[in-house]
DNA sequence: GTAAATTGGTGTACTTTTGACACCAAGTGA
DNA sequence: TCACTTGGTGTCAAAAGTACACCAATTTAC
């Protein structure tokens, strides 16, 4: 029994324009290969994880590589491992292609993250692989269990969001209350009232005000305010 | 560059005797060889996923075998992938002697479950090795980093006793408000109020009174309760 | 320059939840 | 019958959560 397998690391990096949540995807064609457009495969960016290199650094790494993005906040939240993760001809088609051993079976651990979608614009990047913003609302069939994966990640989001100060990774460096406000509404689904939510914000560690307003908006420009991280 | 890792699954079982949270380790030797009580292998119960068989499934498996428990809440909380998580030369040395590939880095998917021990005294089982329960607060070096993934099991834990109710896993059928109290002190490690605990109690879905009482305490015996999960 | 549209910004009253706190009751064993 | 142990109960104050309505500042269209 030679129970060999295959380790990747997939991140779901969660961004935030204001209005809504995108998740960053790849579609990624083979090289020399001119593909219809619906043989593109659209995934969230991942790869294998190499024999001497820990997990969280494999998603530093394999993020960076896909899509330049550096140095951000990065959290384990769970391994996909069904052994059928990856049946679809068209994925086994670009294995098939890509990768060493492509019938051995791949266990991937999940990475969610977050980044002010303000402060980076995907910059394609190397291999025949090109990174974009899509609304959450609005994702395609992505490769293997990609949608599951994705679902999973807003789950954990969704409860560390709650405990946590994860959720100003997501925001440009100077905000507006109003888009904190938007934001949680988003990732949690639901409505919150506008007073109550600011008497929270003022309770809060980290958030401070700018001397700064908001400029070249259609409406009463909002104050600005800036999350230090406490202590 | 053929990088294969071998996946194992390791699960963090915990149980509760009404007094203390104990975690189930199992000792294992090796067949045939009489060992010096310092070479045991005392490790949490885990092994190696087959190739065709899912992480939950797995775990299940891999607890069942070991130790005979069957059916059990099991949750996936974390992977353990550091390059370096087997460094031990006892480890190592165990792992030559058991492992098909005992070069290949092993990458693990840690899994906690909770189990009434008035509902199961472990029974030794299958090849050389012994299930035994450890007090927590009393846990010896174990093999591998699987002192890590208690610990990270533990806070697992907590955080999910405060939103699931997993707690009633670890509970035999029939309990008291006493023992339920305690078992919440000792997992989140802090003191509550018993007034305040037993109007939460109330108030909380599924704990039901039943028509008995404790007997044989020397003291004033305590109503009974079951819990039902609700729906 | 006036009106419409849009989002920003503010306080109060009610309800719910949390947290602190002390004493009697029902058993056991000496 | 006394000492010991754990079981069981209510009240009050503080904190947190929730519902709710209006004016302010800016832009654009007329």
């Amino acid at each position: 029994m030679n129970a060999a397998f295959d380790l990747s690391v997939d991140n779901v990096v969660f961004g935030f324009d204001g209005e809504q949540l995108q998740v960053l995807l790849i579609r990624q064609g083979l090289p020399g290969v001119d593909m219809a457009p619906d043989r593109f495969h659209m995934a969230v960016p991942g790869d294998l994880v190499f024999p001497e290199e820990g997990l969280d650094q494999a998603a530093h790494r394999i993020l960076s590589n896909l899509t330049s993005l550096d140095g951000i906040y990065l959290k384990q939240f769970r391994a996909f491992g069904a052994p059928d993760r990856v049946f679809e001809e068209k994925d086994r088609e670009w294995l098939t292609r890509i990768r060493p051993h492509p019938e051995r079976r791949v266990v991937t651990i999940g990475y969610y993250s977050l980044v002010a979608m303000a402060d980076y614009t995907p910059r394609p990047s190397s291999f025949a692989s090109r990174a974009e913003w899509c609304p959450l609302s609005d994702l395609p069939r992505l490769a293997f269990d990609h949608n599951d994966i994705v679902k999973a990640g807003l789950l954990q989001l969704r409860e560390d969001v709650a405990r946590e100060s994860v959720i100003f990774e997501l925001l440009p460096e100077k905000f507006t209350l109003g888009q904190l406000q938007r934001l949680h509404e988003i990732i949690l689904d639901k409505d919150l009232d506008k007073r109550n939510f600011r008497k929270n914000v003022k309770r809060m560690e980290g958030v401070v005000p700018l001397d700064e307003k908001q400029e070249g908006v259609l409406h009463k420009p909002a104050q600005l305010y800036t999350y230090v991280r406490p202590q």
